[in-house]
DNA sequence: GCTAGTGATCTGTGATCACAGCTCCGCAGA
DNA sequence: TCTGCGGAGCTGTGATCACAGATCACTAGC
């Protein structure tokens, strides 16, 4: 045992494989939404494109598909799965449930950077739905990290890890919509939710923070399902 | 189109790749305990045991690692993580909002058929724990088929997904500490948190079924976390 | 004109090889 | 007794090759 015993502070650097890199920028295709359902993949394409072989792109997509954000067709194509209406549901009501619960966490246990950090997300959002331009992708990543500033406080990392993974899922349907309705930003329907997220997370009120998430995610699903874009299942 | 329209009935049959096989075994290592916290794994020897090459085994554990159940170390050395007391409590905490939402759902929506499922699952569990010599396994085996019968009633595909996530990502603990205190079932515990629970599901009680799974959660957690095996963060 | 067949090409899957880096063990030096 | 130093034997990672099966454009036959 060394007699530094600073050392013991030192973080366990971890390895970064190209595999890990070729996830991350899958994974942002499909959170960003260009990839979009139905959409094909193939893996010596994806391998040229980033500039390495097959293998950690391989195994990129062996991970995306075991999350199922990718699938492998049995005709062994790897595609964007096509959620009918069914699963879209599923998967919101299950988002409602945990990320509405998340959120009541947070409201209860936040800490003051935690809100600091929440508020100042919150007005990067509002800013952006407010300028005379919005832009969509910045938009969407602005809502992304006001969601999961809200999610990082409530203290439990496999709970976040699991939102992480069910938004990665519902990524591309979400992006779909808003690339082919980006007015629906201008309703205003988010940032009421997310101000009252926000006043429910200061005042420590976590059903109420609860249900400001889940009628945050509940409204966008059913703009979306009223569009008619999923087919029935 | 063929004329034969009844082939329009047949299921998609899903294709199983050695990586699939090589997953379930290293998945069913774990749920069961025989790959405890610590115990290091080899690619080649994992290969050879499994009569493949290290490829179909390499992805089914990158899977695993993207699920945070199994980990490599910076060294290259491929492990079952060692959770710290504060991880498996965190892990529990989910575990009991998640499964308690679950079972909650379930009581709601069950149908005659899932009760019936869920009834005899109980009732198995029961008779192994009552039986004169309990086969620990066979009980780890039948706990996890009664939980899981309820959570299939719950009527959410993701969740369900989830949920299996968190077993394995808890299993070997648990199992290991049933491995070395198997007389905890013998305590009733368990037993007296699953009759609560079905009676719930039975009078259609989401709260109280809620409830009585997170505190059968929280009475093993606690049971576990007691015996101090676990090394503080 | 439409269908069935055919071959070139591309697909994911699996096996094999190459390699840098780690562990372990014995040995030499203080 | 402890420390430093190699070298052999591992490790996971990545690249490359082999192969069965699917796609797609195209043609022959009705």
């Amino acid at each position: 045992m060394s007699s530094i015993s600073v050392l013991a502070e030192l973080p366990q650097l971890k390895r970064r494989t190209l595999a890990d890199t070729a996830y991350e920028a899958l994974a942002d295709l499909l959170a960003s939404g260009r990839l979009t359902p139905g959409d094909r993949l193939s893996l010596r394409q994806s391998a040229a494109a980033l500039g390495v072989s097959v293998m950690p792109v391989r195994e990129a997509v062996s991970r995306l598909v075991a999350d199922g954000v990718l699938e492998v067709a049995p005709t062994r194509a790897i595609r964007v799965p096509v959620m009918t209406a069914q699963d879209f549901r599923a998967l919101a009501e299950t988002r409602m449930a945990i990320e509405g619960m998340a959120a009541a966490r947070a409201a209860e246990r936040r800490s003051e950077s935690e809100l600091t950090a929440i508020r100042r997300a919150e007005a990067a959002f509002r800013a952006e739905a407010a300028s005379a331009q919005p832009d969509s992708a910045r938009a969407v990543r602005l809502n992304r990290d006001l969601h999961f500033a809200i999610y990082a406080a409530c203290g439990l990392a496999p709970l976040q890890e699991i939102i992480a993974r069910l938004w990665l899922k519902a990524g591309p349907v979400i992006n779909l919509d808003l690339r082919a309705h980006p007015e629906r930003l201008r309703h205003g329907y988010a940032l009421r939710r997310h101000a009252e997220a926000l006043a429910a997370i200061e005042a420590r009120d976590g059903p109420v923070a609860a249900a400001a998430l889940a009628a945050d995610i509940r409204e966008a699903t059913d703009f979306i399902l009223s569009r008619g874009g999923l087919r029935d299942g």
